[in-house]
RNA sequence: GGAGAGGUGGGUGAGUGGCUGAAACCAACGGUUUGCUAAACCGUCGUACGGGGUAAACCUGUACCGAGAGUUCAAAUCUCUCCCUCUCCGCCA
């Protein structure tokens, strides 16, 4: 959520934000219905004034043991007329919101315009990609080789996209998970178990609600959202606290399951491990002061990047374009990692500042040293990393001729053994 | 799921209809003292949205004591609904 008085101000920037992004622009609305709220709140706070003025006339008068009639009737009458204002502020307000809640983030200046992938600005590289002797097999094909990997019975338990991991790739999986929070913990975050599930609430404050509820799987009984990413748990994780800003920044990682729903995906996007709907994720966040976000998101991409090196996986970095972020972002770096058997660059993180946006719909503001007035914070967010991926490049790049997987050495402590196959 | 207790400012916690935006304490911030630290003492100290002021200061209005609705001229305070927390019981990994 933008801030109104921003919007009211530079109506002209937040268009622009918003047409560089390719969203709809309702600005003109909202300009119109915060316009008639004002209007609706000075009117209905002259009457308020009135009744508290007039109130404690008739209290004085009363403990006098005056007659107080005549106030009294007054008031009846402005009582009324504060009500029915009080309801046309309320739908004004609830129009207004809902619309506010709507207006995505405008893109910082440095983010390239654009609307397709090739406008995304590719600004780093590291590693070779890996040369090899004979044909590079798939990472399904090297798992239906292993076994390491069940998608049938997943399917049948479940349905596409639910895999079983088993052996080896289960503890794969494990070894990585361990992997990635022991790196996170050591550069500093503090590991967080949140709930897998949240509320409404939270849903919105992360900005997944209102539109893009299709994206996650519901449970409507009980009015709950799995989560699509453990970002929305550990953002809201400080929702509606003043922080001190001597605790700033505030780092977290969390292990989770995600859940997506996926809904219109097809073709080689979806084969294998390359998009599934329930996957696991290491999800650093951080919570940090608004004047020093841009930096943060620099080290929270090198921390990212960090797990890569040391997995040797070559991977390059893209600057994504106005088109290609998200609704709440305001800049957006994506690490694509390379994977030889499909001859292509698979997308294992993806790195952002939110700055206020998120911090504003969930209410998190930082106290100043010193007597400034709170400010909200700004929030960052970024996988290190999303496992199917990782676990797809891994298996691609590191085979053998024979079809057999060499585990990186950075794992070997955390499986235990050191070739799949 | 059943029974009971409770939700007040950054925190603890007073406050049962008008004089309460809210005592007190802690934390925080500024200062005095001190060779430094600590302690002590003095002072400041809720948030949001308006209006005034060139503006910082400051002055001023309204709202907010879990959320919503109601009673009343007037609600932190009375009533109802909902949410949450705690205790006991039941069920259960």
């Amino acid at each position: 959520m933008l801030d109104i008085r921003f919007i009211r101000e530079h109506p002209d920037v937040v268009k622009e934000g918003i047409r560089k992004k390719g969203e709809v622009d309702m600005i003109d609305k909202v300009l119109e219905l915060d316009a008639s709220l004002r209007a609706l709140i000075q009117k209905g706070e002259a009457l308020k004034n009135r009744r508290n003025t007039v109130s404690e006339e008739i209290g004085k008068q009363k403990r006098d043991g005056k007659d107080a009639a005549a106030p009294i009737k007054e008031m009846e009458a402005v009582k009324n007329e504060i009500k029915s204002i009080d309801e046309e502020l309320r739908r004004v307000e609830v129009t207004l919101n809902k619309l506010l809640l709507a207006v995505p983030n405008i893109p910082h200046p440095s983010v390239p315009v654009g609307t397709k992938p090739t406008d995304n600005k590719e600004i780093s590289k590291w590693g070779e990609k890996p040369v090899i002797d004979f044909k590079a097999r798939t990472h399904w094909e090297l798992i239906d080789k292993l076994g390491i990997v069940d998608f049938d019975r997943g399917a049948r338990i479940t349905g596409a996209g639910f895999p079983v991991y088993k052996d080896r790739g289960a503890k794969l999986q494990r070894a990585l998970i361990n992997f990635f929070l022991d790196e996170a913990v050591a550069r500093g975050y503090r590991e967080l178990q949140p709930p897998l599930m949240v509320n409404a609430t939270s849903a919105t404050g992360t900005g997944q609600l209102p539109d893009k509820e299709d994206l996650m799987y519901t449970i409507p009984k009980d009015d709950l959202y799995l989560i699509p990413t453990a970002e929305v748990p550990v953002t809201n994780y400080h929702r509606d606290e003043l922080l001190a800003e001597q605790d700033l920044p505030l780092k977290y990682c969390a292990y989770t399951p995600c859940f997506r729903r996926e809904a219109g995906s097809y073709g080689k996007d979806v084969r294998g491990l390359n998009r599934l709907h329930q996957f696991d994720k290491v999800e650093l966040v951080k919570f940090v002061h608004p004047g020093v976000s841009y930096n943060e998101l620099e080290s929270l991409r090198a921390d990212a990047e960090l797990l890569l090196q040391k997995l040797g996986l070559p991977y390059r970095v893209l600057l994504m374009c106005t088109g290609d972020m998200g609704f709440t972002q305001a800049k957006k770096y994506d690490l694509e990692v390379w994977a030889i058997g499909q001859e292509r660059w698979l997308e294992v993180s993806s790195i952002s500042n939110f700055e206020a946006f998120q911090a504003r719909r969930i209410n998190v503001r930082m106290r100043p040293r010193g007597s400034g007035k709170p400010e909200f914070v700004h929030t960052l967010n970024g996988s290190a990393l999303a496992l199917p991926r990782v676990v797809a490049a891994l298996l691609e790049n590191y085979q053998t001729p024979e079809g057999k997987v060499v585990i990186p050495k950075a794992l070997h402590k955390y499986t235990g053994f050191e070739v799949i196959g």
